[in-house]
Parts: C-alpha cells; structure tokens; sequence
RNA sequence: GGCAGGUUGCCCGAGUGGCCAAAGGGAGCAGACUGUAAAUCUGCCGGCAUCGCCUACGUUGGUUCGAACCCAACACCUGCCA
C-alpha cells in the first residue's frame, strides 16, 4: 500500500519518522484523515522551524485531508523539558497574547474552508479548568515513571535537575493526542524530530486510554553541511513575523544558503517539482557563482511567508545594495523602497552633518559607537558601497542620496538604513 | 530539617587580595581567498572616550589604601543524609 501524500512527503525529505507506515499510508488513502500539529506559544511569533510544520500541514490538507492546528495555551505556560536546563516561566497573560498572535500567523497557510477546512484548537480548552484529580487517575496511570525516566531529554537532565513541571509535559501534550482523537477523530500527529518522544507518548496513551491504534510522523531537523541548526543569523532566530525580521532580512536569509544544501532547502519548503529542482542543482554544480537554486528559495519563500510584492521589494532592494551600479544612479522611488526595505530610521541632526560612526551605530548595522570605529579599522564599514577608511570621517552634503538617505554596510552583508533629516 | 559544594562575560570554563575588562575553548563579527557559498588563514570580540574613565564576576552590606578573590546576611542551584 502506498500512498501518494506520503510519497510526496518523503521524497521531499520531510519525512525523519514514522509509526506503522503501511497502516498510515492505508488510512491516508481509505479517505480523508484529521491530523494536528502543536505550536507552543514560547515567543510573540513562529519561527523558521515551525515553517517546516506549516508546510507539511498544507501538503497533506492539499491531498484532502483535515488540519487541526493546535497553539498550546496550557503545554505554552509549562514548557517541553529541554537540553539547555529548566525554562523561565511566562506569566499566563503573557502566554495569552502570545497564542493569540501566533493563531493568526498559523491561519495564513491553511484553507479555512470546505469540507476539509482547517480548524485551530487551544489545549487550554480541556486542561485549563482539569481537576488535578481526575488528571492524575485519568491521565497519570497511563505513565509508568520507570519509563518516563528513561526518556532521552529526561536522562539528559537528571543531574542538572529538572523541575516536576516540565517532568510532567509530556502527559499534557499526550493528553492533547486523546482529546483530539475523542473530539473529532483526529488519528495522526506530526511535529519536529526533537518532538518525537513526546508524539509517541501520546500514540502509547491513545492506544492504553481507548484501545485505538492512531499514527504520528515526525519532520527531519533542518541542518547545515557541518551538521549544526539551520534557522539562525547574526540576529538570532529566523521569525516569521516580519516586524521581528524584515522580509528583506527573511530573504537574504535563503539567498545565503549553502550550495550543498540549497537542493535539500528547496525540495522541502518549495512546491517545485522534481525536474525543477534537479535542473536548479545542475546549475549549482555548473555555475555556483550564479545561485540560481538560492535565488530560487529565497524568493518562494519570502512570497509565502510574506507576499510576492514582499518578495519584489527585497530582490530590488538586493540588487541595488550588491549591484554594481552607483547608488546615486538610482531612481529615487527605488531608493525609498530600499530604505524601506531596510527599516531606516530617522537620524535628526543640527546643522552638521553626522559622522560616519553615528551614521553605522544608528542604522543597526553595528552594535555600538566602539563596534562601529572597530569595524572601519578592520576596513569592513562602507558608506552608499564606499568604503570608509577613517574613523574620524563626516558626511558631506555629496553623501546624502537623493538629498536625504545614506545606506550604512557593514563587512558583505549586513546593510541598513537612515534618512537624515537637518533641522 | 542537617551536612557539603556551587552561582564568573552570549555559552562552557580558569581565576582565591593589587600585574583582572578577567586565561582557554566555543559561538559571533571583520579582513584575505571567493560567488552576498563552504573550508582555510589572520585580526577583533563590555561601554564611552586621545593617556583615561565608567559598568561588570548571584544580591545586599562589611573588612581593606585596594576585592571576582576575605567576612556576614539573603536568594537560587546541585549532591548526600533525614
């Protein structure tokens, strides 16, 4: 029995694991199955990680199947046991805000509609007003404590310490697996490969709870070619909110992919085809230095996660930042939109102008005043693509684009944006 | 509740009275080489500023000419024993 959604999914190499396959991939073509996937509300926003959730939740809605898009309300106020040691608590009104934020992000990639329509759920729903009691004889008998102490995140945290708190995650969110499969039939939960233990755990209680046999996939973990995390900049996390990375930052993110991964990125958070893809990797291999297969991601993706005139904006903005045309040549309404694109800010001056320094420590692109004389020493500050070799070096009238805008570079990439503004 | 140990910069970790903005490693940034890639090599890596100043070694207070380092109290963490 194979099944064409599941095959679809793992040549794309979404796939890193499954329970019974064959029983899957049965009930995925006996006719339309309700999934879920859970997001924890542990950030005001989704980030690069979960986009491989959203895309595979929109794979198998698109084969005709039901998405239940779970924001962990009540898993979000506790947290999943992790590596790095015991979490912080948010407070509850924190946690709030943040499902609210994220439901609306997570609404963008599904059809609402329909016979198959999407549906977001909130745990807080069956857990917010469980008695502890009932928690503990319904839910806590099903969990042998030998077997949860064997747990791989678990063992890793016995001598540092962990919290019975987030000892205890892992029956909440098993517990989500029992109520959406009672409520409305829910029979597959996927997630990321760290959160396999956890989806298993709730397959065992489904199974102890009901006597039903449901199924889970997980998603493979998105790495480099050294094998550590994909999914982080000079900034920090890749967010899908573009208040918290700009679509032009969102972009030059997938345009920096590396060539020995740019096919893989593409197979997974791209719609194209196989044939598409293969040719995109024969023109890697042939002409690395055109990043066709790179442009290629960085603009599918930023037109998904963002828009296509997002998408327009930030190729524009790329190509005047590392074109080689002067930047005084361009038009002032490109212009504009590059410092858009950049987020420029407003730097207000007297009646001198202001110094180089200022200039790169107001756009952002360095840290502070000591990292941006430190950064013209080591010959990496550029003003409008020039370089500055002077530390101690002035604007001139001759440096304000189009009478106003000055783009600020640190070393290849980091680019930003002001408009001075002379009172 | 008792006893012991611990809390250092983004992370790990050395430092037990002046030579400490604090060894070493990792992460990160820049330069060279390239293709806005990877790998490699070199430099940088608290803030402000021309010597210098300010902030920082869990918190607060104390001893001292001088404290990350000594003392006291408190908070938190870990282990062992109840």
């Amino acid at each position: 029995m194979t099944s064409a959604v599941l095959d679809e999914l793992k040549w794309r190499g979404l796939l890193a694991n499954s329970t019974d396959e064959e029983a899957l991939a049965a009930a995925l073509e006996a006719g339309p199955v309700t999934f879920y996937v859970g997001f924890d509300p542990t950030a005001a926003s989704l980030h690069f990680g979960h986009l491989v959730q959203l895309i595979v939740a929109r794979h198998l809605q698109e084969a005709g199947h039901r998405p239940l898009m779970l924001v962990g309300g009540s898993t979000g106020q506790i947290g999943d046991p992790r590596d790095s040691g015991e979490r912080t608590l948010n407070s509850k009104e924190v946690v709030a805000g943040w499902v609210e934020r994220i439901r609306g992000q997570v609404e963008q990639y599904l059809d609402f509609d329909g016979p198959n329509g999407a549906r977001v759920v909130n745990n807080l729903d069956w857990t917010g007003d469980l008695p502890v009691l009932d928690f503990l004889r319904d839910i806590g008998k099903h969990f042998p404590v030998n077997r949860m102490l064997a747990r791989d995140v678990v063992r890793k945290r016995l001598d540092d310490g962990i919290s019975f708190t987030e000892f205890s995650y892992v029956l909440l969110q098993s517990m989500d697996y029992l109520e959406l499969h009672r409520r409305y039939g829910c029979s597959l939960q996927f997630g990321g490969s760290d959160q396999w233990g956890n989806i298993t755990a709730g397959v065992e209680l489904v199974r102890r709870a009901d006597d039903v046999r449901v199924h889970a996939l997980a998603t493979p973990l998105m790495t480099k070619a050294d094998g550590t995390k994909f999914g982080k900049t000079e900034g920090g996390a890749v967010w899908l909110d573009p208040a918290l990375t700009s679509p032009y930052a969102f972009h030059q993110f997938f345009l920096n992919a590396e060539d020995a991964k740019v096919g893989e990125y593409l197979r997974v958070f791209t719609r194209r085809s196989r044939e598409e893809i293969d040719e995109l990797e024969r023109q890697t291999r042939e002409r690395p230095q055109l990043r066709a297969a790179q442009k290629a991601l960085a603009d599918d993706v930023t037109a998904l996660v963002h828009s296509p005139a997002e998408r327009d904006a930030a190729v524009a903005a790329a190509a005047a930042l590392f074109g080689r045309s002067d930047l005084r040549e361009l038009p002032a309404d490109v212009l504009a939109g590059v410092v858009a694109e950049l987020g420029g800010t407003e730097l207000a001056v007297p009646e001198q102008l202001p110094t180089v320094v200022d200039v790169l420590e107001r756009t952002g692109v360095v840290a502070s005043r000591g990292a941006a004389r430190r950064a013209i020493t080591e010959g990496g500050a550029y003003i409008n693509n020039v370089k500055v070799t002077d530390v101690e070096a002035v604007l001139s009238p001759d440096d304000l684009l189009d009478g106003r805008f000055v783009i600020a570079r640190r070393g290849k990439r980091t680019v930003g944006a002001v408009t001075v503004v002379v009172s």
